[in-house]
DNA sequence: TATGTTACTTGCAAAACGCAAGTGAAAATA
DNA sequence: TATTTTCACTTGCGTTTTGCAAGTAACATA
């Protein structure tokens, strides 16, 4: 069954001997590693992409996003998204079935690590969306006053 | 088994009817997407950060990294980025068992995800090296190219 | 020559993933 | 009002990936 609780194992001793903290639930304190925690998957990011870039708001939004992820996997991502407070949910009061998902501060402070990404894959890969690319390429603090721009005016 | 070789397995036609196509070794070519698919997993950018930011270049040194990377896992990630031009291996000319692993270009410009990725961490989690941290808010320009440097120097 | 090091591979159990089908509540439709 | 559809999920189950422990071959060192 899939769990969207935090991961709490700890590994045991490593090869080196060092011990590890029983207490924490990370593997370290490393900044990048509490990305790498949080993100490191193949569904979290596209999710963020699709609320930031393309307004998605709605489970069915992102179940019929190009990549095909699976009910199941986003109910998951979904609930540990929302438990490390990148996204929001919300009864939509016009509609008593829907939620409305959002991003919150810190989900919209993941737009530089997004467009970093989308510039590194831009450059390194054969990719699409080169209208996209080339706004980001010409003003790259625009492009990004705009996601909160509209943010703001979305929330 | 493990294997290192790209992902080919398509989805089927999703929920929402679209077709999509059996050639594409990726779900999507969106440039995000991409860079999902080479680097979302729980331990390809810790091993780019121990080369970026910690000099590290032997399968011994990742082993012995904090976090504690299986030996299978270390061989399998190793494969896939060198698959993906990420970094490459060289025989150690003094040292007949070792492999010198190295950044290539594509691995350098990886280096504002990292970046990008540091700062999200440490505005929002709980997080340590505080001192990485504050040279990189001081002047992020400054922090990549001294990044750049050192690669440049240990090439 | 014996022992340690380095970069792996192999076997196996546990966890995560992916697909298909099902559920319950609310809304839309006949 | 009764029926169907939509929405946000959950469940079951087979496959894939991960993690741990142990082993191996080539080379270096004492």
């Amino acid at each position: 069954m899939l769990t969207s609780s935090p991961r709490l194992k700890r590994p045991s001793a490593s090869r080196s001997g060092r011990r590890r903290s029983t207490s924490l639930a990370w593997r370290s304190s490393c900044p990048l590693n509490a990305s790498v925690e949080i993100l490191g998957d193949r569904w979290s990011l596209l999710i963020i992409r699709d609320m930031m870039l393309r307004g998605f708001n709605s489970y069915k939004q992102f179940l019929d996003s190009y990549e095909g992820i699976a009910t199941n996997i986003l109910a998951d991502r979904l609930a540990k998204l929302e438990a490390n407070a990148i996204i929001a949910r919300q009864p939509d009061p016009a509609d008593g079935r829907k939620i409305i998902y959002r991003l919150t501060a810190k989900g919209l402070d993941l737009a530089p690590v997004l467009t970093e990404m989308v510039l590194w894959a831009a450059a390194h890969e054969k990719v699409e969306n080169q209208s996209l690319i080339r706004e980001i390429q010409k003003d790259k603090p625009k492009f990004l006053a705009a996601i909160r721009h509209r943010w703001i005016a979305t929330s």
